[in-house]
DNA sequence: TTGACATAGCCAACAAGTTGAGTATAAGGT
DNA sequence: ACCTTATACTCAACTTGTTGGCTATGTCAA
């Protein structure tokens, strides 16, 4: 029930369209959550349903209408006690470490170019939010909003290193 | 898919029954592939309609009878064109971090709460995994599949530091 | 003028993962 | 005598996430 959750946790701070739901999934917190639009759309007609948002339909021009969703007080008290219960860590599930595992069946050279791609693209996502990390250390006395949001990055940032790390590590014990 | 992938590369090794599988996925793997008996039952049902698995029942004395999988030259084909798809890295979503970019909607001390908890979780993990890694350390002139084995842990011992690492710089922020 | 991209949403089918129950036997502890 | 744990597997219902298609309009560049 967590996508909900983290709508809400958007929501809370203003109203927002299914699409720029989708928007903010992509920008602001891709380092630790991943959804669809079809997802965000599914997910908030559920949450109209249980009366956690309610949706007004707007008008523009020059651009399809859209729905405008705003958090209810019964959502609020959900997202409320929600942040009270305690987290379930999310079970992982990563394909290139069943190879390194089976690595004793892998031609070396097919686990090197596996290891080698999926360092380039922690390290092309790294570069990413080392930009993102370098702005927000620019500013002075920044908002506490935004200090929740570098303390997440950082997070993504910890994530991406430790990958790169790891395939260098496992890089240097096969060779 | 990558389910199956784990189970056949478990089956390259040795035949194995539901039951035994789920335990090597327990203490073996659970490091990065989490998956559930019922899981496991069904994805070899699957499998052996695709014909990458054989069943054989096997009646045991003072046990229920167990059906054991032997991988087909099908599956080893399977496997081995698997081994060279590039992987996709997994689709994160953490509450925790849910939680640590709402923080200015959460009271401190639960925040603190929810951050020390979750670092007391790691940190048991990280003892246990250490223990795994001390025993592989005392090994002169280990297999090459234990070493593997190893590379994996090394990656989850990591995982378990960077979180520890993240809630200490995250409580250090908020305080 | 054609194609790509952004805006804005919907639906259906499928794949994957979770939860909870049910069926059995045997060993070991309280 | 009863309870828990381990062995061994099955089924059903549900939630979550993915894939691909569909409907529109407007802007910008090749």
């Amino acid at each position: 029930m967590a996508l909900s959750h983290t709508i809400l946790t958007f929501l809370s701070e203003c109203a927002h369209s299914g699409y720029d739901l989708g928007k903010r999934f992509e920008d602001a917190v891709s380092c630790f959550w991943k959804a669809s639009h079809q997802q965000i759309y599914r997910e908030l007609s559920k949450m109209e349903g249980l009366g956690w948002v309610e949706a007004e339909a707007i008008a523009q021009q020059g651009k399809p209408d859209k729905k405008l969703y705003r958090i209810t007080e019964s959502g609020r008290k959900e997202l409320e006690s929600w942040f009270e219960l305690p987290c379930i860590p999310t079970p992982i599930r990563e394909d290139l470490l069943v190879k390194v595992l089976a690595g004793s069946y892998l031609s070396r050279s097919v686990l090197i170019q596996q290891l080698t791609d999926r360092r380039s693209l922690h390290q092309a996502q790294l570069d990413c939010y080392r930009e993102k990390e370098h702005a927000f250390l620019k500013v002075d006395n920044p908002e506490e909003h935004l200090v929740f949001r570098y303390l997440t990055l950082r997070r993504g940032i910890r994530y991406e290193v430790e990958w790169i790390d790891w395939c260098n590590e496992v890089l240097a014990a096969i060779s």
